[in-house]
Formats: structure tokens, sequence, C-alpha cells
RNA sequence: GGAGAGAUGGCCGAGCGGCUUAAGGCGCACGCUUGGAAAGCGUGUGUACGUUAAUAGCGUACCGAGGGUUCGAAUCCCUCUCUCUCCGCCA
């Protein structure tokens, strides 16, 4: 949500924080309704304080026993009148909204011009991309071969872009999401949260998949939604509260199922399970003073890439441009692994600074002194367990279609060290 | 799923159509007092919007949320949400 104060102080501002996302110019617009708004409310306003008086007079006059028959008939006008005006400015500040809910966040300056994902600037790459003696296969072919990647039952009870792991690969699967919980909060103090896998509209507007995103998550028949993110309650969590500073900066993680529809997705990443309906996802979350976001912002990246550092899988650090970055997000870099089958880096986090578009839209606030500020929230995937299992068995194939266990999961898999064929 | 009881400021708690500018207490802040502290006394103590240079004043709204009745609603009515108790079911 964005800062009505701000756009009238600035209107030339906001427009051209618009025009970076290609969006065409509201301000002027918006700022001639604020004024009928700001009319409408004076107006009132002036209109409710009358009404005090007059019920204060009336409660008066009776206590005295005097007639008010005629007094009366004021106020039946001045309720009506009320009416009328109320409606008027509830009307006017809809309009308002529904222009400001469906506006991106405004972008940091130094997020770079572009359209889309080909004008995204490689920050830095870790590890190199190996070479292999060998063709090396895509994930599920590696997973079919082992008979532990059922795409097929999967396909019968519940339907396309759904997958079975079986055996060690389940086992394999659970084992990162174990060790990327332990690397986040033993290292980087982020508090380990379990969290509801469906929330109210409330939550999903709070974290801007409301209103514009509707089709991209799962509805139920009792008016929730299936979350498509850890982020959505994870931040949610601090709807409507007025933090005390001393409490930030606040940092969590979860390790959730996410469901997203792929409504838009048909035919893209058809095959495996690169896309699925249903995925778990390590997830980082902080809610910060809004002078420590920027600096958060690296950390949260930083410890996501600990992990993929430690994973020894080759990865880069992508900022993302104008065009690509996210409707809610002030910036955003994305970690891509690199896929060997697929020859391709794949996207496995994306760790965005949302500065206060969430917090605003949640009125999710900060004590100051004599004050309260909005506080900035970010997010992050600490990593996307199925997407970097799928680097991990990619990388660490071997030419008979075995695969290697990583050293620092070898613990979480009782000391197997490969996954034979 | 059924029956019942609740939701009031940071916390406890009164109020149940107008005399509420929400009593009183606790907590917190500042001041007085003191060698210092405690106690005591005094003053202050929410959020949002509007107005404004202002986080100063002033105005409006807010007693779980949303509607309604009324000249006037914390108070009456309706719907919803959440919490608690009991029963049923269940991991």
């Amino acid at each position: 949500m964005h800062d009505l104060k701000a756009l009238r102080a600035d209107p030339a501002a906001f427009d051209a924080a618009l025009a970076r996302r290609g969006l065409p110019a509201v301000a002027e617009s918006l700022v001639k309704e604020d004024e009928q708004r700001r009319a409408a409310l004076a107006e009132l306003q002036e209109a409710q304080a009358r009404r005090k008086g007059l019920a204060k007079e009336i409660g008066q006059a009776k206590r005295n026993g005097e007639d008010t028959t005629e007094i009366e008939a004021r106020g039946v006008a001045l309720r009506d009148r009320i009416a009328t005006l109320e409606a008027r400015a509830n009307e006017i500040q809809k309009r308002i909204d529904d222009v400001l809910q469906r506006l991106p966040n405004q972008l940091d300056a130094s997020v770079p011009d572009g359209r889309d994902e080909n004008d995204n600037v490689v920050v830095h790459q870790r590890g190199e991309v190996p070479s292999f003696p060998f063709e090396a296969k895509q994930h599920f072919e590696l997973g079919e071969a082992l008979g532990l990647m059922d795409f097929a039952a999967a396909g019968k009870i519940a339907g396309s872009r759904f997958v079975m792991l079986r055996g060690v690969l389940a086992r394999l699967e659970r084992a990162l999401g174990q060790f990327m919980l332990d690397t986040h909060t033993g290292e980087f103090g982020y508090e380990e949260v379990t969290v509801p896998l469906l929330v109210n509209d409330a939550s999903m507007y709070g974290t801007d998949k409301l209103p514009k995103f509707a089709e991209d998550s799962f509805h139920t028949d009792d008016d929730r939604w299936l979350i498509p993110t850890g982020e959505v309650p994870l931040t949610a969590s601090v709807m409507g509260d007025i933090l005390p500073a001393e409490s930030l900066p606040r940092r969590m993680t979860t390790l959730s199922t996410c469901f997203r529809s792929e409504a838009g997705s048909a035919g893209r990443d058809v095959r495996g399970m690169l896309r699925q309906h249903q995925f778990t996802k390590c997830e980082l979350v902080s809610v910060v003073a809004p002078e420590e976001s920027e600096a958060e912002h690296e950390r949260m990246t930083r410890a996501a890439e600990t992990v993929l550092e430690r994973l020894g899988l080759p990865f880069r650090r992508v900022l993302l441009c104008a065009g690509d970055t996210g409707f809610g997000a002030a910036k955003t870099y994305d970690l891509e692994a690199w896929l060997p089958g697929q020859k391709a880096w794949r996207e496995v986090s994306s760790c965005s600074n949302t500065r206060d578009f969430q917090a605003r839209r949640m009125n999710a606030r900060m004590r100051r002194e004599k004050t309260t500020v909005f506080v900035h929230t970010l997010n992050g995937s600490g990593l996307a367990v199925g997407r970097v299992m799928i680097a991990l068995m990619e990388m660490y194939q071997q030419e008979d279609g075995s695969i290697i266990v990583p050293d620092v999961l070898r613990p979480y898999m009782g000391g197997l060290t490969v996954i034979l064929i």
C-alpha cells in the first residue's frame, strides 16, 4: 500500500516510480480524489460535531423536564445529512484504495532498469559450472531410474504437478529441510516457527497476495487460502501490532508446505518436480526498523547463500531488474543454482525487501519516541527444498545414476554416503 | 457438531440509552519530597484521520469486527470472529 501523504507531497516522484515499472501515471487523478476526500471528511466531521452538541442539549433539556420535540426534529435532519456525507466519504476512500491496492511497490534506487529477466544483473557467482565426463541426466531421469520419484502414482491420486518421493529420496528431502532450519536457527538467529497452512483474506492481503493475485493460490470452500509461501503466515503474524523497538529485529523461519495453482504457467516446466502445485520451502522473514532493512536484506541473502555453499552447489546471485521485480518488493535478489542436467541456472531462492509496503497493508508498526512508524518486512527462501534437491541430484550424480550424499547431509541421512541405483 | 459464558485503554476492572471528557486500581513517565532509595503527594499517560511547520494545539472517529434502531449507543437489536467451560467426535 502507498502513502497518500507522500503522494500528495510529491506527485511527480510517485509517477516516476510507476514509470520505472512501465505503468501509466496516476498521481494527478489521485491528488484530485484526495482533495475531494478531505473536503468530504471536513464536512462530515463538522456535522458530527453538531450532532454531539445537539444530543447533549437534548439530554440537558430532558433532565430539566423541558419539551424537546423541536430540537429532536433538527436532529432527524442532521442524522440523514450525516448518513449522506458518510456514504460519500466512504465511497471516495474506497475509490482511492481500489487504485492504490493494485499499484506495485516503489523500487529501490539500486534496482537496474529493464523489461524482463534478460535485464537482470549477476552480482556474483560462487563455485564453477562443472563439466561432466558423461552426459549429465536431469533429476527426473535419475529419480525415476532409482525408482524413488513417482510421478505416475501422484498423477493417479492427485493429478499433474504432484510427485511422491520414496525411500531415501524422501529422506533426502527431509534431511535438506532439517539442515536448512538448523543452519538458520543455529547460526543466523532465526526463531523456528510452525505455521497454519490455511490463512484468511487479511493475511493474504497484508502480504500483497490479494487482491491482484487471487488466481495464483488455492481457495477453500470455507473462505481460507492455502499458503503460497511460508512468508504469508510468518509476516502476517505481526499484523495490526505495535511492536516495542527492543523486540526488533524479529527473525523467523519455517519449514512449510507451499501451494500454488500455477494458473499462468501451463506447459512450462511440465516434466519433473521443478514446478509443482505443492512443495516444501524453508522461509526466512525479518521484521525490522526502517533504517535496518537494507542491511538486513544483505544479511538474509547471505544466510540463504550459506546453505548453498555448505551443500557445495554452484550458484549465482542475481539482482532483479525493474521489470522482473515482484509486485510487493522494493528490491529482490534471486539465488540461482546450476542444473547440470538441464544446463541452466534455476531459481532456488528469492530474497526481497518490501520496506513498509506490506507493513502498511497489515498496519504493522513499531514504537518510536512519541509516535509510531511502519516496520519494514523482508522475506526470502532459505531455500526452496524441492528445487535444491533437484540441483543436488544433478550435481552429485555418478555415471551409473547413483547419487553421492553431500557431507553436511550425511548426519541427517543416518550416515548414508551414496544413494545407489 | 451441540449447550452455555465472555471480549472495555499497556494490565486489572466499573459502567448496561443522555450528568462518560470511559470511574477506580496497577504499571509507566516526569516533578515535589529525600543524603540516597522506598513510601507519600502532584501531574501526565492510547490509535488513526482531518487541520497545522509541528510527533504543539484544536476537531472527528474508535469500548472484538461489521451492520441496524435512536435526536443521542460502550450500553438495545442482528450477523460474524475469537476466547473460556461442559458434552460429542477425533490425531
